[in-house]
DNA sequence: GTAAAAGTTGAGCAAATCAGTCGGGTTAAG
DNA sequence: CTTAACCCGACTGATTTGCTCAACTTTTAC
């Protein structure tokens, strides 16, 4: 697994999804109106999302996305391996090769195996369901309103774009010591 | 912080020189035919740990790298920290900006940053130490000779290249689910 | 039925990152 | 002074990121 801003854009919107899905399915453009991500971007990574079942689709005026099971039953880890393809190939993938001459060659397989392990133990112990209450417990307010789309002439709303560099999980490094 | 195949290099050189560091200062190349990792990408890594002390090195014949603190004094995220350099920028980064029209906007900063801190925390529970006695409880034995550097014609061990894409934290999905 | 609103797919693209390589330093031991 | 090591910066090919564009299909509203 890895973890870039994809996985944290796909995350964000799930979020998002998450909170509104109450009343009907959720309009990416909504989405990517709130969160500021682009919305092929976005298309994108639902297309995977949709793929894995973490999220439903319906199509035609007042559609969009539902999720794919209860908020409950979808963890981080299920989000971001869905967008991060697995790409499997650990260092020496499965084969015995790395046992050569020296000795203790290849510790690196189990030892990342076992870290890995716990990584994704850890991303999954963590709920969609979770993350949201989080959401709500910090006073966050959803406009109840489904979306005013009576607003007939209104242009499009062009997406500020903010050039993020890819940098996720990113800290000064003052939380780290 | 990004988790790439760079920063489990990383950790894996850090291993393979805590387990030797016992006798002297380790070369890289020692640790570049053990561990299958190109010396030159070494050379780059531990110049990245070296400016964040946590290796120091000694130079001239018999020189090499030991640890700058002690093994547990050294945790899984600094490793990982120092080689994946932080690269700030956190979508809105900093700035309260994303507070717009609309009610709770930009829910992705504080989210994001208190998982982010979750996982830091958790690879910052992970000493150096313990990954070598995790290592050293697998029964992985350490040739104590110090390297026969007698053997004097032998052109170089070419690395065998292994076209490892980038992949780290991979798995099968079956581990999952 | 037709038009509009939504999802779906695929191609393509600039920039960044990854995983190195290369070539030349500098430092210290013998 | 030679050699074994670290040091450093530039460069590179492949891949990924983040994103756009264009052309669909499906469904609902009128």
């Amino acid at each position: 697994m890895r973890l870039t801003t994809k996985g944290r854009f796909a995350v964000t919107a799930m979020i998002d999804l998450a909170l509104r899905s109450s009343n009907g399915p959720v309009a990416l453009a909504a989405i990517s109106q709130r969160q500021q991500i682009s919305l092929s971007y976005l298309e994108q990574l639902f297309g995977k999302l949709r793929r894995h079942a973490l999220v439903e689709s319906t199509r035609g005026p007042g559609g969009g996305y539902s999720l794919g099971r209860k908020a409950d039953e979808i963890t981080v880890a299920d989000i971001i391996v869905a967008v991060d393809e697995p790409i499997d190939a650990t260092g020496c993938a499965g084969k015995e090769n790395c046992m050569g001459d020296d000795a203790g060659r290849c510790m690196t397989h189990d030892l990342w195996a076992s870290l890995n392990h716990k990584m994704i133990e850890f991303l999954d112990s963590i709920s969609l369901k979770k993350l949201v209450d989080d959401q709500l417990a910090k006073g966050i307010s959803i406009s109840e309103a489904p979306i005013k789309r009576a607003i007939s002439s209104v242009p499009v709303v062009k997406p500020i774009k903010i050039t993020a560099p890819n940098s996720v999980f990113a800290l000064g490094g003052s939380l780290l010591k």
